[in-house]
RNA sequence: AAGGUAAAUCGAAUAGUUGCCCUGACAGCAAUGUUGGGGAGGAAAGUCCGGACAUCUACCCGUCACUCACGAGUGACAGGUAAAUUGGUAGCGGGUAACGCCCGUCUGGAGUGAUCCACGAGGUGCGAGCAGAGACGCUUUGAAUAGAAAUGUUCAAAGGUUCCAUGCAAAUGGAAUAAUCUUCGAUAUAAGCUUAGGGUUUACCCUGAGCGAAGUUGAAGGGUGAAACGGCUAAAUCCUUACCUAGAUGCAAGGUCGUGUUCUGUGUUUUACGUAAAUACAGAAAGUGCCGCUCGAGGCUAUUAGUAAUAAUAGUCCCAGAUAAAUAACUAUUUCUGUCUGCCGAUGAGGCAGGCUCGACAGAAUCCGGCUUAUAGAUUUACCUUGAUA
RNA sequence: GGAGAGGUGGCUGAGUGGUCGAAAGCGGCACACUGCUAACGUGUUAACCUUUAACCGGGUUCCAGGGUUCAAAUCCCUGCCUCUCCG
């Protein structure tokens, strides 16, 4: 779990990623990605009922990709509103695709420092 | 030993590292830090029933305060109840806060059996079904139409009992009748089957008590013929009975100290008199903090009552409360599933070693009692059937 | 989270036990009209399986499965899917 100051966690900023947000997307990983003036990165995970109709699937896939952002928190550059959403296949995910295809996400947002 | 039936329990384990949610203690002015404790399920699911709890509606009773023309009225607080329609259940008895749930038992059905079952009030009506030559959605006749035909569809006419009501009448509407017995045959036994007879109803004929001026009047009786005379089945069509439930809405109920935004309305002030600005109050919208919120018809153990469901008593324990929503990730070992290789064995069953892969159904959202549905596998207990041994 | 409504031809949508494979509209096809097209008008048209050279014929199907009934789109139970409302 991510340490509470880079949770995204209000709906009124999600509102304003949505709406202002640029647009990456690597696979089956899109980002929405917008400046909030702040010192910290905060990411937000969005995963909608057409992911999965199953409650266990969706919050595993969050968990997955809470600790592999998490993991490369730090290699991240600060000051941005990111939200994460996985777009459905046809088999479930496996973790480590998962992880590459965020990491070629982030490269295309130009996030890496 | 094999196969089965029922009930119950578990549903990956251990260690390390890195994190998240709730919470106790200590340090600190505070931010925060250190340290301890806890952190998904049997179905958390479907939302199919039943409650708790909360607000609102109507009514009743009580207490207090105020008003009064002494009849009463108004307000506050606390408690209780819920007309009718609708709805549900259905052998009998019990349990429960309550239930359509659970337990016991009776009857019926399935099974060799342990056991299992969404079988269980009554029905004279409506509408159906079985059997039958025939049960009115019928029978007969005619016409039209579809078809090669069998046959079907539509329309019209006629036919076969009684009573009541309305109407001058044609007619319309409603309600019903009620009875079977003996015997021969048949059959495994029987029957609504079959033979004969009696009785009942009815039609015709004969006779003609009575009444009348007059008969198309006709009691009782006799003869001949005819007869749908018998009342089976279901109740998740419908009706009745008994019992139960039922005011409405649902934690997004509802409450509250606040907090800023935006919009609308009203009032006040200022003046550049404009549809401006400031400010106060009220309302609305979207957003947000706290309470409700987890100690409960609670678990575990023991005893007592009871066949049991369950209840009572005593002891003991505190066991998730999140809100873009925690309960996780990684590594190692073990276990488990599938598969591959090698060895033992007989090429089978099985066993040993190693490699790889996967981890049943599924994630709390106010809380409980049930039901239903999904679920790899493991364990325990009791019982049944068959076989073997003693 | 809670409360409710629905699922019928290609589409919309009526049908609450028998006359129903099923009203009506849109759509499709054919005919007629026109020099040609559109509109109007008339007729026709569900899908799948089987059989056939083809038509005809037979069977199954009203979200799925099970039940009640002589008979189910309709009544009862379970599941799946879709939609609406509640701060």
């Amino acid at each position: 779990m991510l340490a509470l100051e880079n949770r995204l966690v209000a709906g009124r900023d999600f509102n304003a990623v949505y709406k202002c947000g640029r647009f990456f997307s690597f696979e089956n990983i899109v980002l929405k990605v917008a400046k909030n003036g702040l010192e910290t990165t905060r990411v937000g995970f969005s995963v909608g009922l057409k992911f999965s109709p199953r409650a266990v699937e969706r919050n595993q896939v969050k968990r997955w990709l809470r600790e592999i952002v998490k993991k490369h928190l730090g290699e991240m550059k600060k000051g941005f509103d990111v939200i994460v959403m996985p777009k459905k296949e046809a088999t479930f995910p496996v973790r480590q695709k998962l992880e590459q295809n965020l990491l070629s996400a982030i490269l295309r947002g130009n996030l890496l420092i």
